[in-house]
DNA sequence: ATGAAAGCGCTAACAC
DNA sequence: GTGTTAGCGCTTTCAT
């Protein structure tokens, strides 16, 4: 391994200067300058990222902790994030909690123990004890997807109320009677979008079932299990409404075993767009969340917020919007 | 922060003590060790990882470096590699390089300054200088996906000519007889995918057609641009087979767009099973590569190199499977 | 069994 | 403008 030292006595300086050039840093003259230059070219030499963190207390990382890396919202968000740290001169840590909240709490233990610069964490739902340490830890944070109102972090969220109240009118308007919705059951997510839900039956005049709603793990399987059980229902639904893509893919499949139709006989519509979700037959009504602008609008506010850590803490509510297909709207 | 220093001193002992008995190594005396574990306990100490990196000169950090992270393969392979790292306390930095050769050169930079322990990587078609560098490097090195023949390095990959030989005979089988091909342009993968084809063809006693063979970036809408442009030829194609998942959206967009029946009129298939896959109408045929397995192969043999870096280079050729559905069966 | 001290590679006071 | 040196937090000889 070529060290600074290594650079010094070649370029016969002491290791300061070389520091110094390396970091750009002024008061070197022209003829060292070049000196230092050609030893750094000639042997090769890379300055040692574990070395410059240990010394200045901190590295150039970010740690990204999702709840899914299957779920495309958060491909997305991952995509977003990325992109916007390494512009910013940051690379990323990305870590998979697969909603555990033991797992969130180990990576987010590694982040701190790492020196990471800061973390975009999408928390689980028990998830507040943490930031409580974390900001203690004095380490920046920004959080995405899920609200945290009570305390003072940076929070980029989608308007979760106003989407799902959205695609529920929207099936009320086009005539469907009984509209189930599946939730996922380990966020704050699934609990403001079935309010959404709630509020739009309320201002159509319509009574809530309890009976078709369910709040469950977020994958395709349990959404599968839970259509089928929909669909078995004496008075089934006419109508099914997820909250992510996931849930979708399993609910599809169940429709489809039963060989109903859509969306004559069943109405579908789904929180989050994806590649196939224009492809099928019918095509699916969604509603898209913006993903990579909320990445992206993350990172930028927690690169600010390492850069200046008294920032005041800032929420964002970006909007998205629904996207009307065929499996939606009765011919 | 509280260090090892702080530790000591509370404890009443010197850190050369406290890292014995952090470090679970022998020559502590029980009273001791008992009050140093109360001490750490007290004050919520955790040692830095930085600082053991710096000093043992490797970090517990594995490098993931893939193409792209939207294709639904890679997000396979990683979720096989973080688990099988975590499993065995390693974490991992995943890094996406958009088929972009100097990205990669740039991570394969960071993963070096960072001393990270070793390197999982998915190459671009010219980064064989690369591999002479790392290898210079000594930084431990596992190749997934592509094949890389003439190095000496760990190598996993799918059997990409059986399967595409196997796809393309499945079609002749069928009755098809202008068989399209969509290959990605920017790794060896499609090159050999592009010669099982070629193979098949030959055994089905095929000419093969030059006009329907294309090799493109293997996105969605590059497929979709190459698709609609076969479909324009005077003789166009009966079947398409593609190289990957992405591909295969852009090509159902475009067929969809045609009005054309699959499989009666045009059968598809494709590289890489996905959700949507068993799910559109008609489902389609895909052959399965084993993504996850290749993750954990990789990640395993990776890590018994770190422990080992004079352990010999082995490599390891995973077949996968075909799914027949119904895009590829005429009625 | 325990401690003192050197040093991993780097930067930033401070001195000249 | 350049060099000397201390020290970031940790581990590991080498003494005792």
């Amino acid at each position: 391994m070529v060290t600074i030292k290594d650079v010094a006595s070649a370029a016969g300086v002491s290791t300061a200067t070389v520091s110094r050039v390396i970091a750009d840093k002024p008061h070197v003259s022209d003829a060292v300058r070049e000196k230092v230059m050609a030893a750094v070219e000639q042997l090769g030499y890379r300055p040692n990222l574990v070395a410059q963190n240990l010394r200045a207390q901190q590295s150039k990382i970010l740690g990204l902790i999702v709840s899914d890396i299957q779920n495309p919202f958060f491909r997305h968000i991952s995509r977003a994030v990325e992109d916007t740290a390494h512009e910013n001169g940051y690379s990323v840590i990305l870590c998979n909690t697969d909603e555990n909240p033991d797992k969130e709490k180990m990576y987010l233990q590694l982040m701190q123990d790492q020196n990471t610069a800061g973390i975009i964490l999408s928390p689980t739902k028990r998830a507040s004890r943490e930031f409580e340490r974390i900001l203690k830890l004095n380490i920046p944070l920004a959080v995405i997807d899920r609200r945290v109102a009570d305390f003072d972090i940076d929070n980029i969220v989608t308007d979760n109320l106003f989407l799902a109240e959205k695609i529920t009118s929207h099936f009320c308007e086009n005539g469907y009677q009984r509209i189930a919705g599946l939730f996922g059951d380990s966020s704050t997510t699934g609990i403001e979008r079935h309010q959404g839900y709630l509020s739009a039956l309320k201002k159509a005049g319509r009574n809530a079932l309890k009976e078709l709603v369910r709040f469950i793990a977020p994958r395709e399987l349990t959404g599968y299990e839970a259509a089928r059980d929909l669909l078995e229902l004496a008075q089934p639904p006419d109508a099914i409404f997820t909250s992510n893509s996931l849930l979708a893919v399993g609910v599809l499949l169940a429709i489809k075993e039963k060989n109903l139709s859509i969306p004559g006989q069943i109405g579908l519509a789904t929180f989050d767009d994806t590649s196939w979700a224009k492809l099928v037959t019918p095509s699916i009504t969604v509603v898209d969340q913006p993903a990579y602008e909320i990445g992206q609008t993350a990172t930028e506010m927690l690169i600010k917020r390492i850069k200046d850590p008294s920032r005041s803490a800032r929420k964002v509510i970006l909007k998205g919007h629904l996207i009307v297909r065929q499996s939606s709207v009765r011919p």
